[in-house]
DNA sequence: GTATGCTCTTGACCTATGTCAAGATTTTTC
DNA sequence: GAAAAATCTTGACATAGGTCAAGAGCATAC
């Protein structure tokens, strides 16, 4: 549902009501059954797309054949891959549903236009991709310094949202642990409490 | 010297004579030897910084006191803690100088008021902002995915100018690798050729 | 609601990479 | 340009975390 869109809308910027207008009727609705892909690598990703519904993960596969999860997005969040986006190539990357999910997409022409005619706008997304900016040089620096369990800690210190809702072997993925050493890890958490 | 940055704008955006003026105007050169600290752990960063000459990394420091290489750059890159300048709090990281270098800083309030006056300066900043974001993506994903050995390959395939310019301990340090395991790599590396 | 697959846990064992130490090289300093 | 300091290499050994396999616990589907 678009108004979702709105409403996350709302919080960040204000909008005249045919800034907000000419927005909704770029909106693209898409819904995507858990498992479901909303890009397959090879393919080309055109759009910038919102989560208003739902989880999705980013996840690449190496040449021995293993997933590795990217990126991890739940309601309010972007997803997409930027590389494909702006360069034309297909992409390396997949993109699945791992619940029922619901997003508003945009095609990334008329996006970069809204940006351009709507200055707040282009500035609400500016801000956002300094932010993932920074979440992915963090999580460069966690992935050279800690050791598995601080990987798990620090994880749910920032995550502790996707902890419940995503199945252990993908968050074992994203922090690049074996699914294994993830369930000792929690166990040995466990009881030091 | 203000010309290499001059000529790095000359390759990316067309500026009238005065939108160039009020760039240079707002401009500081800075030197740093080498050792010598840009930023050090607890400062607040405040500039965004174009590396003219020379060659600087950005590291952390870990409870163990160990040191991480976050990030390299030499001519033509920038550099900085995006998230301090973003949050206004004292950055988590140290940026010293690798080689004798020089700098193009702008102080932020000037470069944010450069972006909103000269459209083709904020779209350029906003384009490196992107290439840097993919490129922690593609960082993220070998860490996760590659064995020490491909680690340094793809880097050297990315980086080769880094390569002999930048002490081998560090780069170990950058690939999130021992320096023994980095001297270990390249000797079976150079083996096979 | 029971059967079929997933996911998670646990144990036994393995391996890539880390650590420590000593010597060889290279770079810096005065 | 000799001495001191840093960096790189190499060997011996240690270990965090991976892999494999089997069973337990949960979902999902018909």
């Amino acid at each position: 549902m678009y108004e979702i869109f709105r409403q996350y809308l709302d919080t960040k910027i204000k909008l005249t009501a045919d800034e907000s207008l000419k927005i909704q009727e770029c909106a693209i609705i898409k819904k995507v059954r858990k498992h479901q892909y909303l890009l397959q690598e090879g393919d080309v990703w055109k759009y910038d797309a919102f989560i208003s519904k739902g989880c999705l993960r980013t996840y690449a596969i190496d040449e021995r054949g293993d997933e590795h999860v990217i990126g991890l997005g739940i309601e309010n969040w972007w997803i997409g891959d930027r590389e494909s986006l702006l360069s034309g190539n297909p992409s390396k990357f997949n993109i699945d549903a791992v619940e029922d999910s619901e997003l508003v997409l945009f095609a990334h022409q008329n996006f970069e236009k809204l940006c351009m005619d709507i200055p707040a706008f282009g500035n609400m997304v500016s801000q956002i991709l300094q932010r993932s900016f920074i979440a992915s040089q963090n999580r460069i620096q966690a992935a050279l310094s800690y050791t598995a369990e601080e990987k798990y800690r620090s994880f749910l210190e920032k995550y502790s949202v996707f902890a419940t809702r995503i199945p252990q072997n993908m968050i074992a993925s994203y922090l690049g642990i074996s699914p294994e050493t993830l369930s000792r890890v929690r166990k040995s958490v466990s009881k030091k409490h």
